[in-house]
DNA sequence: TAGTGGTCTAGACCACACA
DNA sequence: GTGTGGTCTAGACCACTAC
């Protein structure tokens, strides 16, 4: 009780600031201050409990905050730790070229979170299933709200599309998840097995006899849905980065919509505008 | 409770399925189903409470779950409301061009909801300031983490930065806040006076006299943290767009390093590989 | 004023990880 | 077994919105 008085004299707080927010940023500033370094473990509930003099479920709901802000990681039965720095996949991608990132989803997880930028390495933690994409299924293309996208951008009726669910495992954990759209049907039965592994964007431009180039593709962020959240084993409302786009045939008839939702804390995409440097110029300074 | 009995026998239910979430998932397949069609309001916490015959709190949970994963909305005093589907605006992008989209993220908002929601003529939330960039503050470069990869990408020591936060109001709301870092200090105090309206990007670049291009940008998606949200008015969590990359002198020197963290639910960025096409070519059915 | 969601408490039991 | 976080209940009071 004494400690948090305090806390609400911080000058941006507004006036009715509940309890467990301020406790969160009073937790908040004891991991900038490095009371709790990366890698430690927070006091467990009942002491944080009695330290402040708030009830446990008080003491859960600020910690639940700063564990949606990514800020901590909680793991049952053993405690709640500082997260360090997120390390995530730079995916690199030349803008001006018609090839974007075909397998880059696919690049090396970061080895040994190094400083640098050097996300080389080894293959840390892969379990039973190995990396690579496997179908999850096929699902009838009902109304859903995705649907009815596919439909818009493929030009078609939801009745004529065809859909594929697949889902990327890199590292013993599953990052992404993956949609697929194509204005025919149905999909060879072998082709979307549940199980299966491949490179569904290759496997159904071979089932079509065609060639795919991009059309267009987008990024956004969205939190997971309960279904997504089970398909990646993370939270609901995890952020999710989605790029989303069509490719077309050569001559610009639109043939498959995808959409993927990557785990938000495993991968970016950087977009590079300029050549390479060799010599790395010297930052500006006026 | 016998109506969630039910509920436990979900095929894709693991063993010990927690009561929130089978209620969620219950919740869930009524919006699908059309019971609460988008835009209706869910019955009240202590309906549901009633109905299923578990604790407000538990309904409480169920319904954060949805909320979290959009699927819902809840304003305080009134009520939750099944959400329409997300409208965000399009940034629209030429990845082969030098200049990407300076001053794209005032692009208009999508004007009349088509859907029956009225968020029109009331600008709640929105309030004296109109849309545009506002300096917040400009705080020290300390050790943060986004200092640190600061000094990593313009390749000098913290200590040589300086940085100045801005936030990007549209349509009455905050929809955006930005962060900036150059190599160079101190920034000009009417530059930083917080409340000053500005492009930013552009008023750096004049302060330092010289024309800035992009070298990279990049794409992620991360969840938002106190202060984020706060800014932008969401729940701690909330998922972000974030936008981040270096921008360069022509002759290749890293003068500006900015990250960018935009509600998801806002906008998304979109990138064209092709020419538009006047003509719109039918899909392609093999 | 009535009804909604938001916060907080006290207490209980459970599932999990680890020694 | 011990301690951790996860779930659930019952009850209370508060803040906000709309009428």
């Amino acid at each position: 009780m004494p400690g948090l008085r305090r806390i609400g004299r911080v000058a941006t707080n507004p006036p009715n600031t509940p309890l467990y927010r301020r406790l969160a940023r009073q937790l908040q500033e004891r991991i900038d201050a490095g009371a709790y370094p990366a890698g430690a473990r927070l006091p467990s509930e009942p002491e944080l409990s009695a330290e402040f003099g708030v009830n446990r479920l008080t003491v859960r709901q600020a910690v639940a905050e700063l564990e949606r802000a990514a800020v901590v990681e909680i793991r049952r039965g053993v405690g709640t730790f500082v997260r360090p720095p997120a390390v995530r996949v730079s995916i690199t991608v030349d803008p001006r070229s018609q090839r974007f990132d075909l397998g880059s989803v696919h690049a090396a997880l970061p080895g040994a979170d190094d400083r640098g930028d050097d996300d080389r390495g080894d293959d840390r933690g892969g379990d039973d299933r190995g990396d690579g994409e496997f179908v999850v299924g096929a699902p009838p293309v009902a109304g859903s709200a995705e649907d009815e996208e596919a439909a818009r951008q493929l030009g078609r009726p939801v009745a004529e599309l065809s859909r594929v669910d697949t889902v990327i495992r890199l590292g013993g954990r599953a990052r992404a998840a993956c949609s697929y759209w194509v204005p025919f049907g149905p999909l060879p039965a072998e082709l979307v097995r549940p199980g299966r592994p491949g490179n569904l964007v290759l496997d159904l431009a071979r089932a079509a006899g065609v060639e795919l180039e991009y059309d267009w593709r987008a990024f956004g962020a969205i939190g997971a849905d309960l279904a997504d959240a089970e398909l990646l084993g993370v939270p609901a409302g995890t952020p999710l980065l989605v790029r989303e786009g069509v490719s077309c045939t050569p001559d610009g008839a639109p043939a498959l919509y995808v959409r993927r939702r990557i785990d938000g804390s495993s991968a970016r995409f950087v977009l590079h505008f300029r050549e390479p440097r060799p010599d790395a110029p010297q930052p500006f300074v006026p």
